[in-house]
DNA sequence: CTTGACCTTGCACCATGGTGCAAGCGTTAT
DNA sequence: ATAACGCTTGCACCATGGTGCAAGGTCAAG
């Protein structure tokens, strides 16, 4: 249980269990280059060092953060080229903060919606008509959702992950 | 350019025109049973009246409502059963709220970490080392993020989607 | 030396929400 | 009648973030 110092070298097994991921899920991450494949020992291992653990971690917390594998990649590139100026990783950084806050309008936007709906439909009683399934059914009133803020209607291409 | 009224047969293509959603995933709804499957004409043609229409903004409507189509054919399936009674499509709807609101938290704790590191950044002038970077490399000090409130660490199956 | 735990690789599969394309019909206009 | 367009089906593919499994090599304990 001892944590390991700066010299312990690391299976993957130990790698994965060390960062409290799944052993798939770092074999996948070294697929997409997050990770750096080491050279193999002549037996075939891989091993790692606490670096690569760190590593781990910065990516798992970048995902809390919500940034994308993708983005991930993108900003320890920008973590690796050591001449690259703070400005970068910032305007990414602020990049996601306005993402972020559409996406928190929306929800609320949304969420809001679905909480008059619900008031009516507590309110009403039990009459035969269901204001949820009426609302959605098109008769909409007046609950503000109208289309999210960003994006036009029928979200032409990806998103909504 | 007149919209059609309740006796206008439309096709398929003519459906998905009509709702302004791309064809191909008109006939992915069907396929998932989201569009109940008309007969066919003895030409092979599929047949919808507005009905369907309906039924596409439905479910545009609940996708933006923040349900997946899979929230989408239960609430579906209940609008068909006219006897179920309302406050299931209620209880579906409370649950949604209280995800939402969940996701809601989970992003306003993420988006202010994130904003915190920018704010650090911008006031820190141009040092060599990026508050950013090293943040997300181990150092977090205090910006409040740890986890995001729901669901222990490491995510264990599915989920963020 | 054998057994079992652990490592390696690679491929296939999962869910989610679609999109794209091709072959073969029907319909409509010229 | 013949082209051009629209409709049908079905299958394959896209991205995203993983997970599962099998065949085989390796290492350490008994």
């Amino acid at each position: 249980m001892n944590s390991p110092d700066s010299t312990t070298r690391l299976t993957r097994g130990q790698l994965a269990r060390e960062a409290g991921v799944n052993f798939a899920t770092v074999c996948y991450y070294e697929r997409r280059g997050l990770l750096q494949t080491t050279k193999q020992a002549p037996n075939g291992y891989h091993h790692y060092t606490v670096e690569a653990v760190q590593r781990l971690r910065f990516i798992k917390r970048a995902q809390e953060l919500g940034f994308s594998l993708k983005e991930v990649e993108a900003l320890m590139e920008l973590s690796e080229q050591t001449n690259a100026p703070c400005s970068e990783a910032r305007e990414r950084a602020e990049a996601k903060v306005i993402e972020m806050k559409r996406k928190i309008e929306d929800l609320q936007r949304m969420k809001q919606a679905v909480e008059q709906l619900v008031e009516r439909c507590r309110s009403q009683g039990n009459a035969n008509q269901c204001p949820i399934l009426d609302s959605l059914h098109g008769e909409m009133a007046g609950s503000g959702v109208g289309e999210p803020s960003s994006e036009g209607k029928s979200l032409p291409k990806g998103d909504r992950r």
